[in-house]
DNA sequence: TGCTGGCACTCTCCGGAGGAGACTGCTAGC
DNA sequence: GCTAGCAGTCTCCTCCGGAGAGTGCCAGCA
């Protein structure tokens, strides 16, 4: 907890900052020694505070928007809080009640319920809400169905072990019959049932009756698009409430649009080991002033999939946090449990 | 195109309520008599001007910000300009192309080709997009399966003619064998497959062997929470290039989050026979400064869905309402052909 | 040595004053 | 019936000065 890392930081010194943090997290308002050292745990006078506040800034930990102001946390203040400083951060107990409702009532279609996750998250934490769906590769193929739309399109359907559905349409050059669709079918299902979603590449159909149309099939359900995973977005609107410039809040929309960056981005973080990213940390230039704590959650213990908020930098981490770990929780053993 | 209304409005004033729409349309500022008089069509002098936009300020056409300012379209003003003096509305040839090879490479599943639509409709028109997808209850039931997941969960599959997959989990008391589930979906397939989907409530099944599974799958089917129509939103981004008010743009993004409020606001102004709904016209309070085009759209001459664009009353009409009638034309024809 | 009280200084924010600019309504004239 | 011109009005911008908040530094005290 009070593990030196790259800068030790005395008691004192630390204390300030956490002030400093919680403050600013709570008025958005640059925050001066006199606060401070008003601040529970300060004992010292607000001369000294001052001086600490001045080391802090040469270390990095706070800036100055301009010359007698308080201050403000840096990336790496921030950084500092949530490593070292983060009260561990638990849910009021209404929230708790809500989580517990909520997995309580969830049944249905996994899509359904990710959905809501989104929602679910945005209410416990107020900041935006990204959920994403496990990917469809690594799922096993439960069940393959060809379905004639029309004389010269059919809809192959496949059920994966995770409970996402998923479809391709396939056309043909020439009228198809119903029979020789479900004969098709048939072929597929033999070959592929069982097997990993993304192992059809290396399904080698032999040439019975059907086999041509099972082909082209196989060749649609090929086609991956997009890579599978889903995204689930909530909470749009409290970007707007974070920003106070309308074109920061533009922006930071436009990537919310972009979902391919939205779940690099997470990946990402996760990749690096992290559960919070700050700032410059999150990696995408436009998302400068945006914070992002993320969790993977798990079906059957194997990792299936990610949730998170996405928050201005000075968001409330704590509270962040422990509303990320519990519905991550939860939504694993929901999910897992069935 | 100049039949009168309510109002009858002299050529001159037309004209001058047009110039002041267009160039409020174009620069968001109010409009002062001096400009008005210089735009191609005004042959008079901004004198006349004033008077005859006075007049149309009585007559609830105008609105002054305040004394000594330019004066700035009412939703009446919008509303004359649409009906009876919008030029014909035509795309770019840049765009027009865009929405050729749109189509052309459009291919898939329903639900895929009506997100994307969204993006294109964005890309039109730089306003917010939103497209309702076909109801459910109208398709006929094409396929049913019943796909086991875990020993007490199984997913009910129903592909419906208009190419959506509509899935449900059933739960079971106890364990339920594969054979036993295969068994229930071929009962469900003898009474659903061919009937309407919203017609489910009136199947009786006998006692046959598996019934009692495919009841239970049928009352799991029937659990129609959404009533199926899937929306679509793009360009959510484009909210906050509309308004410079933060907390505006929070109150539209928070409705776009009501999926629910928005299908209905869209019904609602297709209901009363508009395509282009102004300000107050929308009905929805904190749209009070939105305007919403929309455009049915059919597939094999019913009709399925709607889509529209969302942004503020100070919306460029023309080629809002030209953008949605070609999509919705081009959609329906790219999804009837299938 | 380390903390504290005090003090001079700096910088933002706010409100009022004054001028520039834009637009209006009105009137007199063509 | 239209127009030119003029006086009046209102916003917006800038400038100014005072209030307020906060800082850095220094001298004094434990």
């Amino acid at each position: 907890m009070t593990t030196p890392d790259e800068t030790p930081l005395d008691e004192r010194k630390a204390t300030i900052l956490r002030a400093v943090v919680e403050e600013y997290i709570d008025t958005a308002q640059p925050v001066g020694s006199g606060h401070v050292a008003d601040a529970p745990g300060v004992k010292v006078s607000s001369a000294t505070v001052r001086n600490d506040m001045a080391a802090l800034e040469a270390e990095g930990f706070l800036v100055q928007p301009h010359t007698s102001a308080g201050r403000i946390p840096t990336d790496k203040g921030y950084r500092f809080f949530v490593d070292h400083l983060g009260s561990p951060g638990r849910l009021r107990t209404g929230d708790a009640q809500q989580v517990r409702t909520f997995f309580a009532q969830a049944h249905g279609e996994i899509e359904q319920m990710l959905s809501d996750t989104t929602r679910l998250l945005t209410d416990l934490t107020r900041y935006t809400a990204v959920v994403v769906g496990p990917p469809n590769e690594v799922a096993t193929v439960r069940s393959v169905q060809l379905v004639g739309l029309a004389p010269r399109l059919a809809l192959a359907v496949l059920v994966l072990s995770n409970g996402v559905v998923d479809k391709h349409t396939v056309e043909f050059d020439e009228d198809v019959e119903e029979a020789a669709l479900s004969a098709a079918g048939a072929i597929l299902a033999r070959h592929l049932v069982g097997r990993r979603h993304d192992d059809q590449g290396r399904v080698a159909l032999g040439d019975e009756p059907g086999a041509d149309i099972a082909r082209l099939a196989l060749m649609a359900i090929g086609v991956t698009d997009r890579d599978g995973e889903q995204v689930f977005i909530g909470g749009t609107s409290k970007v707007a409430a974070a920003f106070d410039a309308v074109a920061q809040v533009s922006e930071v929309l436009r990537i919310l649009e972009e979902q391919y960056v939205l779940v690099g981005l997470l990946r990402d973080v996760l990749d690096r080991g992290l559960n919070v990213a700050i700032g410059a940390e999150v990696g995408v230039e436009p998302l400068a002033e945006c914070s992002v704590v993320v969790s993977p959650y798990e079906v059957d213990g194997e990792p299936a999939g990610t949730i998170g908020v996405l928050g201005p930098t000075r968001m409330n981490y704590p509270q962040a946090i422990a509303a990320v770990a519990v519905v991550s929780k939860r939504l694993s053993r929901t999910l897992s449990e069935g």
